[in-house]
DNA sequence: TGTACATCAGTGAACGCGCGTTCACTGATGTAC
DNA sequence: TGTACATCAGTGAACGCGCGTTCACTGATGTAC
């Protein structure tokens, strides 16, 4: 018969992680606790030490996975002639369908937020969010206006203080709000500049 | 001589919510104890609980009173002729100025978000932020996305996510950021109908 | 003005708990030869 | 193909700690008469 625990776990790595989202999504970037992680995945409780050293550690890696993908997802959004608009409602769906990434990536004070992996994901996604905006009068007051909407927007949706009648789609009124913001130019063209 | 600590606190009530403050502000909402609440304003630790019964009513009272301030914030910026870019910025300006309460009001699974004292309040500020943006096409949209904007701005400013170049004073950047959101209308009244 | 009594605010001991981290360890795996 | 050995991944016991909450209590205050 196999027996139901092997020794090695084969990704514990991954699966922490994965157990953490769960816990994050449910009850908050303060309700993880490196214990209740090893019990989730059926581990000895210092089993996730072994990868993370740390809890602080182990948000790290999650933020830092939260960059990455939101820069994949920026970026597959901006090329092949993606409008500003595009982007921005690439960042709002990014921040519901990953919700919990997005919690910890915006509360450094959780995680290490010196470590060079982590900056590097940070400053890949900052690039992709500065230079959708490139056609405006004032492009660097456009692109803090374009990054808070979108941010805020996603942010109250995901925190539930927004009115239930905007109705349960937060992706496409996301994309409304972006595309508010940028109302008086036609086309609002942006991201490709070649 | 005088006792140094008098058996009846005074304003225990007050006290913990200031300290909570303090503590929140430099350390974030979950480094908040009550035991610790208790030992910084010198008083047993099983002190504070007469006055909030708990861990979360005490965020509750903070939450509350945040939205309270809040809604006299927004309330106050808006009469004798404040356009919406005045709102939006005062919105800024009570999330910078009050980083703590700010932070806590957006957190509700840290307090007992059915409380009725609490509703209240933020309905009282929720009817404010509508309030200010009724001569748009579409009203309700622009509403939402003028929140956003403020909402985005303030948060990515306090947790200190936006360039350090755009300078020290997220007051002013925070009034340029809701200015862009209507820059197309001239005047960008908003506020009072009268 | 004085007294009795109810109410309120704060005390301090005690409970039980879950946590992060350290440590010497052992089972499993892979690599050099 | 086989053996020795280094490395790696996970174990389980132990540490010390701070926490929230409960409880019977006592000191202080205020109010009725």
């Amino acid at each position: 018969m196999t027996p139901e625990r092997p020794y090695h776990h084969g990704d514990l790595r991954r699966a922490v992680l994965t157990a953490a989202v769960d816990v994050i999504t449910e009850h908050g970037p303060s309700a993880v606790s490196l214990r209740d992680l090893a019990r989730r995945v059926g581990v000895s409780h210092a089993g996730p030490v072994h990868h993370f050293r740390d809890k602080a550690g182990l948000l790290t890696a999650l933020a830092t996975e939260g960059f990455d993908t939101l820069a994949e997802t920026l970026a597959a959004a901006g090329d092949g002639g993606g409008t500003y608009v595009d982007v921005g409602a690439a960042y709002v769906a990014f921040a519901v369908d990953h919700r919990a990434h997005f919690e910890v990536m915006f509360r450094p004070d959780l995680y290490h937020s010196d470590d060079p992996d982590l900056r590097a994901a940070q400053r890949r996604a900052a690039a992709l969010l500065q230079g959708g905006v490139t056609d405006e009068p004032d492009p660097r007051l456009a692109a803090v206006a374009a990054w808070s909407i979108v941010h805020g927007f996603a942010t109250l949706w995901n925190t539930g203080a927004l009115s239930r009648d905007l109705g349960d789609d937060p992706r496409s009124v996301g994309r409304e709000v972006a595309a508010f913001l940028f109302r008086g130019d036609a086309g609002a063209r942006g991201g490709d500049d070649r």
